[in-house]
Formats: structure tokens, C-alpha cells, sequence
DNA sequence: TGTACATCAGTGAACGCGCGTTCACTGATGTAC
DNA sequence: TGTACATCAGTGAACGCGCGTTCACTGATGTAC
């Protein structure tokens, strides 16, 4: 019932005094959407951003420093989101296996429906000027996920951080791959993630008595 | 002896009658090296290539229908060094197994002594815009390697394409990640590679007697 | 209740720049007669 | 041997464009007195 539509009539109403916070989540918004469809980071220009959400350029500049700066900002706010859906999808797991799996799925998941997000997140040349150290948060999640796999008997005792990070290659390379080469008739997502996860980590193998067993 | 040094004092002497071709040479070295300094082609710009070798810009639609047809002859000529290089890398290898060991191990070493060009290869959005059929070559080589091992009983027997291709992912991972992150401790190459390779393929357990060993 | 002032949320015009691409040209070298 | 012509390997100037960034500004809303 409040008349609060910001983008009513082709026109953009000014934000009322004290929110001049919800330009910036704008602002976010937009470039974010943009750099899903570009999937570069170099090809985002500050102006066809603002032009998106009907402002003028200088506008940004009250929220954002630089370029790049904003930008950052999509990454940070983007990988917040890929966690948060991780996380989301593997609250329903039984047990440290089934949530590994479900983690990984959901992370590759969220790759395909985001897939321009997910190069520039991992590919854009910003990656060499800048780091960017909330990405950590998803790699040690990872990484407790084997290591619990590993407590609960359901991978063979190894190094958990050499097994996540072979992981976290093999998933983001399946992830990479399928994005960057859209065209090729990739296998389905599931069979060859599970198959990853028993081959790398030793999911779903019985522990403990030289038997391995890989049925679907 | 022979004073053809066509760069000589700053500047470039024209190419003589009948050797125009020679300039489609330059122009390719040039976009090349500085493809592999930006590591993204949408930065690359055609003016810049034409200042790089000291030549107007004009000159370069002499040999290159517009910038696409550029970035594309240049990823060709890098994809066939690829190519060779692994290929070189192989000779010496007395079975499958070692070949395919010293496949992957070269096709790393190569992207990471050439990380611009591998990404531009890989993760530029010229892959989304058109495709490259040449880029089936390594892959095909790759699924042979493997079919080859299984038949020398130096892998287990299966899908010689399927693994071929988790392979493929993991091994593309692997390179694409240290060349976006190079600020991260990643481990010692071979190890990794050795690891995936025992996992993924199966290359360097005894095959059929069920005993896994892997003793490095 | 009035009014001067401060603050906030932006805007419009302008800057200098590098870009892709086009166009008509130049000048050296070969070739036909 | 001379000369007109063709070809080849480029070039210089210009076009229109979108970019990042700056600057002084505007106009609505709140606040002090």
C-alpha cells in the first residue's frame, strides 16, 4: 500500500532523507545482474550501471570509491550468497557424507545459475590486483566437511586439507569447464560429482574392509 | 648478416614484395605477448597491438578481418604450442602411464609459464561468442592416453572417456586455480597431479589383484 | 509560528582519452610492351 | 633500354563513440533559535 516504488513510470523517485543506503544496494543490484550477463569484470562500465537503474554517473560515486571498489563489492556480496545456498542445501543432510555431497552440488549448482557471477568471482583479472580473503570462508568449510567424513567413517583417514583442495580443483574445474564451453554435451552434474567425491575423498566406499563398493 | 632486422633504431622497415605475410607474423607475436601480460581479451585492444610492433593501426585489417578474428588466429597458434609442447614432453616416456603422467604434467607447466594465454584460452568470453574445434585435439589425446593405459592393464578398466574427462576437469582446475589465486600456498605440482592421477585414473595402483597401493 | 541555515541525495555539463574502423593516399617494386 | 602501368605493403587523418572522473550546482527536508 505504500507508494515506495522507486522505479514507477520510467522515473526514479530521490530516496528519502536518511536512506540514501538504498541507492547503494541499487546500485549492487544492478551491476551485479550485469556482470552475470557480461562474465568480465573489464567489460562493466560504471556508467552503463547507473544508466541501468536510471541515475546519473556521478551518482555511484557517493557509494562506491572506484570501479573496482564496486565491483569488490558484488564478489563479497556474491560469495555471501553461494555460502549461504551451500549452507542452505546441506542443512537437510543425515551425515557428514551426505553433506559433503550436498555441498558440492549446490556450490556447482549455483556455478550454472549464476555462471557469469562465478567466472568473474574466480576469473576475473581483479583476482591478481586485489585479494579477496572472504573467499576462504567456502574452501575451510570444505575442508571441516572432510575432516568430519573422515571422524564419522565415512572416507578412509587421510590429509583432510589435501583431500578438500584436490576437491575444490576437480569441482571448480567441472564448474569452469561447463561454463566456459557451453556447448559441449557434458555428462549429467550428479553422476560425475558423486563419482568425483568417491574417487577423490572415498565417499560412499565401505571403510576399513578392502572392499569397494560403488553402487548408485 | 644478412641487415633484415625490421625493427632496427625505433623504426620498422616495410616487409619487401611478396613478403607481406611476414607482418601477419608480427602482429600475432605481438597480440600474443600481450594477451598473455592482460590474461583477458576484452582488454586487448587492436591500437595497442599496432603501437606494440610499430606499425599504424590501419595495417593490422590488412591480415585480420576485426579484433575477434585476432584474439581467435592467435589462441589457434596457442593452442598447436600446447599441443606440441605436451607431445614433446611425452617422447621420452616408456609406457601409456608415464606418457599420460608427463601429458598432464606439461599441460600444466605450460599454462603456468603462459597464465594470461591459458586463461584468455580457457575463460575469455571469445568462447561463449564462438567456438574453437581446435580445442579437441587435447582433449581427444587425452581419452586415447587412457584408453591406452587400461589396454596395457596400467588402469583399471572402464569408461576410458568419462574418466578422460574428470580428468580433464581436475587437471584444468588445478592450473586455472593457481594461476587466479598465485598468492596462495598451493602444494608441490607433480605430488597433486600424481595424486589425481592415482585417484581419478587409477595410473600406478596394481591393478587386479585388489591390493591399493600408492607408495610414492 | 516563522525563518535562516545545514544537511542530504543526488544531477548536468564538461574534461580529456583511447578505442574500432573508414577512407583516400603514398611510394617502392615489379611487369608488359 | 625506356616507359607506362599494376601491384604491393603499408600510412595519416579523421569519424563518432563511450568511458572514468571532476566540478559546481540544485532542490527537498530537517533543525536551531
Amino acid at each position: 500500500m505504500e507508494a515506495s516504488t522507486p522505479t514507477a513510470g520510467g522515473g526514479r523517485r530521490r530516496n528519502p532523507r536518511g536512506q540514501g543506503e538504498r541507492l547503494r544496494e541499487e546500485i549492487l543490484a544492478g551491476a551485479a545482474r550485469m556482470l552475470d550477463e557480461l562474465g568480465d569484470d573489464e567489460g562493466l562500465s560504471l556508467r552503463a550501471v547507473a544508466r541501468e537503474i536510471g541515475v546519473a554517473a556521478p551518482s555511484v560515486y557517493l557509494h562506491f570509491a572506484d570501479r573496482d571498489a564496486l565491483v569488490y563489492a558484488v564478489l563479497e556480496r556474491c560469495h555471501d550468497d553461494l555460502v549461504a545456498t551451500v549452507e542452505r542445501g546441506q542443512t537437510a543432510a543425515a551425515d557428514p557424507a551426505e553433506q559433503l555431497r550436498q555441498h558440492t552440488l549446490h556450490h556447482v549448482e549455483w556455478a550454472l545459475r549464476h555462471p557469469g557471477l562465478y567466472k568473474v568471482l574466480h576469473e576475473s583479472t581483479l583476482n591478481q590486483r586485489i585479494d579477496m580473503p572472504f573467499k576462504r570462508d567456502l574452501a575451510d568449510r570444505a575442508v571441516d566437511l572432510v575432516q568430519r567424513c573422515m571422524d564419522a567413517g565415512q572416507a578412509p583417514p587421510a590429509d583432510p586439507a589435501a583431500v578438500a583442495l584436490d576437491l575444490r580443483a576437480a569441482v571448480y574445474g567441472v564448474a569452469s569447464l561447463r561454463i566456459n564451453q557451453p556447448r559441449f554435451p557434458w555428462p549429467p552434474l550428479p553422476d560425475q560429482l558423486d563419482r568425483l567425491l568417491t574417487k577423490l575423498a572415498g565417499i560412499g566406499q565401505v571403510i576399513g574392509t578392502g572392499v569397494a563398493d560403488s553402487e548408485a
